[in-house]
DNA sequence: TCGGATTCTGACACCGGTTACCAAGAAGAT
DNA sequence: ATCTTCTTGGTAACCGGTGTCAGAATCCGA
């Protein structure tokens, strides 16, 4: 045998295969040059031509290959999400809020998980975005926060957008979500209900959001005259069981405090478990606040006061910013916006209620 | 103006370029084929052309560009996740699954929510494959068990894996999540906990699953003798409210039921706010029984009895076959091994107890 | 030493789009 | 009628890899 290498007979499928561009030209009667012009919106064409030939691409259902044109491009059409916060609803949230913006826009959406603390971690992110040659990627807490991550995608010329908790970067390419602002509310209702001897339960140090949480929340008591007691602070790490475990810590201070605000909602719902082990109830001897607004927060009993961050809408403002950078064919700087911000709202429910006595 | 169209600059980004496959050719002193036959561990080079060319792969730290394979290939290197569950951790456990198996495979996981109940359904995810000559697709429940979409797969000839409760398709093309066998557990536990009167929340009767759930638990106690009495059996919609209101439901019925058995987790955890909002107590008034095992059946109060699905689990068998099946260039008949199939296990916490009496 | 089988290798066309470059037709100006 | 200017479309080359298939290199026994 005279062959060589191994010979998939590549079985005909059933049916007509697919349309490709060259059908279109001659159906149309014009060159693929011009079929391509239309795909690509050029000015060029003739308003009776572009017509009849869109006509044609309806009528044989006729859709450009993203391998080939990615090829030519010298860009996939793709749209990456890397991530690194375990929280289901979040990633779920950003990833609708993606698909929002992206649909029918025929961008995909690739996922990424990843673990900043692995050795590789670098390495394997630079392989992905080089490989891929996607058209942009959206970072998320805490990758976002992480500016050797900036320096790559900079370096390899990959548009990108960080949700932060903060405006670290230049304005095109950052999401802020305000969770100072966030803060400040749940101090802000707290402080309304009475409260004073209120206990904090961070994140961790390595998100920034959690310390702009607690920001937020002590700035507002200060502008109330309230003073948050160092003995009342504590540091959990976004779990359900820090939650439990600083919530029992808390209970323990003397004098207990008549408030509770944790820094999400899994480590809410983890003080309300350390509540009732303690024999106390929620909200009367103790009330608690958390922050996200993820369903959780409705679930546990009682439902949780929180304050609501609207993620999904971040995703969809961040995939349509993206998009919109590849259609402006970099042949005008970025529009020089400040960045967009979102901003978080409080939701009350049957956790908190005025302070004792 | 000579010149036609616009013609962006392609300002050089910073640096060298990626390296190409003629690069690693004219190192080796080779040509671009064999390169190719080495990339795709053809057996038909000699070693030592082999050990030289993978040696300068490696020195200059090359790898093949995806999109150029693929069109050569007629396919992408992505996978697709086609779901239309909307439990946030189901997705995400599923995805970390599939994401396990794809790890320095070169394969990207690209998903694809959907909603069965639009009119363009069908014409959506018909495009959706046709444009992305996906290598593979895993569909989860409910979107598998449509027969539509598999006639559009098969018509295409994409590779897919549907998860399902039951086989439903020939093996190579099915996991089977064995939710009959969790609702067996289910039921020998609460008998076994002394139980005779059981309420019974079922999913929506759109998914296969909430059948084999109830059928497993109804088989069950039969084989023991005990019958689920009509009256104790009630539609809801896989969701907390209808937890809720269905578990209200229940606790009114004459002789109140000692015991629950909710299709998921969501369900009993509303189950749980029905029980307190009649003034019981969870778990020596009712005892109450959930399904899947997500964070929420941990998280709330009392902590959930429940039956852990094995979600990661079977996204990572699920990804490992379509990466199977892509390797193996449909040479050889695909394995006639019987359809993989997963043993979801109880987990017994704090929400059930003897019946009371 | 030579034919023949076996093992490797490279030239070339091609995947399905894109751009560069050029040429030609139409419209307007002189 | 001739010269510009403005549109439009054809051709070839390219993006970065692959399949085809002929032919070179090597090994073997006779």
């Amino acid at each position: 045998m005279a062959d060589d290498d191994k010979t998939p007979p590549r079985r005909g499928l059933s049916g007509e295969k697919k349309p490709t561009i060259n059908d279109v030209a001659r159906l149309a009667g014009v060159s693929k040059k011009t079929v391509s012009r239309v795909i690509n919106q050029s000015p060029f064409v003739k308003g009776e031509t572009r017509e009849n030939i869109n006509r044609i691409i309806a009528e044989i259902g006729f859709s450009p290959d993203p391998q080939a044109r990615g090829l030519a491009f010298r860009r996939s059409f793709l749209i990456g999400l890397v991530y690194d916060n375990p929280n289901p609803q979040y990633v779920v949230n950003m990833q609708l809020g993606m698909l929002d913006a992206m649909r029918g826009s025929g961008y995909e959406l690739v996922v990424h998980p990843c673990n900043r603390g692995n050795p590789t971690f670098l390495a394997d992110f630079r392989r992905f975005i080089e490989r891929q040659k996607l058209s942009g990627v959206v970072l998320t807490p805490s990758v976002s926060e992480d500016d050797r991550v900036k320096a790559i995608l900079d370096e390899i010329g990959c548009a990108y957008i960080r949700i932060a908790s903060v405006p670290v970067d230049e304005p095109q390419h950052i999401i802020v979500s305000n969770d100072r602002q966030g803060g400040r509310a749940a101090a802000r209702h707290l402080a309304e209900l009475g409260h004073t001897r209120i206990g904090f339960i961070s994140g961790p140090p390595s998100f920034r959001s959690s310390h702009e949480r607690y920001g937020g929340f002590v700035e507002e008591l200060k502008d109330r005259g309230l003073k948050l007691d160092e003995n009342y602070i504590i540091q959990g790490a976004y779990t359900f069981e820090t939650g439990i475990s600083c919530g029992a810590e808390l209970l323990k201070r003397e004098p207990r405090p008549t408030a509770i605000f944790a820094a999400n909602d899994e480590m809410a719902a983890g003080v309300l478990h350390a509540v009732r082990r303690a024999g106390l109830t929620c909200p009367n001897d103790v009330s608690v606040v958390g922050f996200d607004d993820f369903q959780i927060a409705s679930s546990v009993w009682p439902p949780l006061t929180t304050v609501r961050t609207p993620t999904r809408e971040i995703g969809r403002m961040a995939a349509e910013k993206l998009i919109g950078f590849s259609e402006a064919d970099e042949d005008e700087a970025p529009p020089r916006e400040a960045a967009p911000a979102t901003s978080p709202a409080l939701v009350v429910r049957d956790s908190t209620g005025p302070a004792p006595r």
